[in-house]
DNA sequence: TAATTTTGGACAATAATTGTCAAAGCAAAT
DNA sequence: ATTTGCTTTGACAATTATTGTCCAAAATTA
């Protein structure tokens, strides 16, 4: 088990990948089919990201969707717990929870 | 760090609660001001039980409240994960990330 | 300064959640 | 079998949240 520091939120993420590029919003925001100002929110963390984006956002960047979705998701369980006294706990039990889950379907 | 085995769901839980002291939706539901297929519904986990459901629930039935908490939002968290491939992988960077936000506001 | 990019606010349209009610289903009696 | 009390289900309007879209103000770059 190993730790990919991985402490940049979902926008920051993807405003990097696509600043290392040297590409305008306008741009990328084209090819996913959005507004430009909707990616701009998307970036800052100000709006949801569909299934969609995020393939597609993959896809333009040639990055692995999997990870990208970690990002995605995980990032939106941080802000979820970000004010619980006790996230981490809650996330412990979680685990347990869907390892059992898991466990039953096999 | 301890493994409470914590298997059943938040749901499944209250009622199992309200069961072993033989009272009926209607009690329970008068005591929290909501509507007995409401309470009905969260029993079967079917509808959101709000922070101060919560609150009164522990009280109710004598509990910490934080623990209950704690059941609820890990179950919420099950949820939406339990369709994702790598809904552990995901929890393990939320926990990442959780603790490096509580680390900076330290 | 002009051109381009980025941001923020507004808004209607759509979707999700909530509170509430009524009817139906169920079980245990009597 | 019918009543009685408990539980479940589906429906519905009302509220709240999210989405897609546009525009104009800021900020950045040339």
């Amino acid at each position: 088990m190993m730790s990919k520091k991985n402490n940049t939120s979902f926008g920051e993420y993807i405003r990097q990948l696509r600043e290392d590029r040297n590409l305008p919003l306008r741009k990328i925001a084209a090819e996913l089919d959005i507004d430009t100002s909707t990616l701009s929110k998307i970036e800052k963390n100000e709006r949801n990201a569909s299934e969609q984006i995020i393939e597609k956002l993959s896809e333009i960047f040639a990055i692995d969707k999997a990870d990208l979705k970690v990002r995605y998701l995980s990032d939106k369980i941080t802000y979820q717990l970000l004010d619980e006294e006790d996230g981490i706990e809650i996330l412990k039990v979680a685990e347990q929870k869907i390892k059992y889950h898991k466990q039953q379907q096999a």
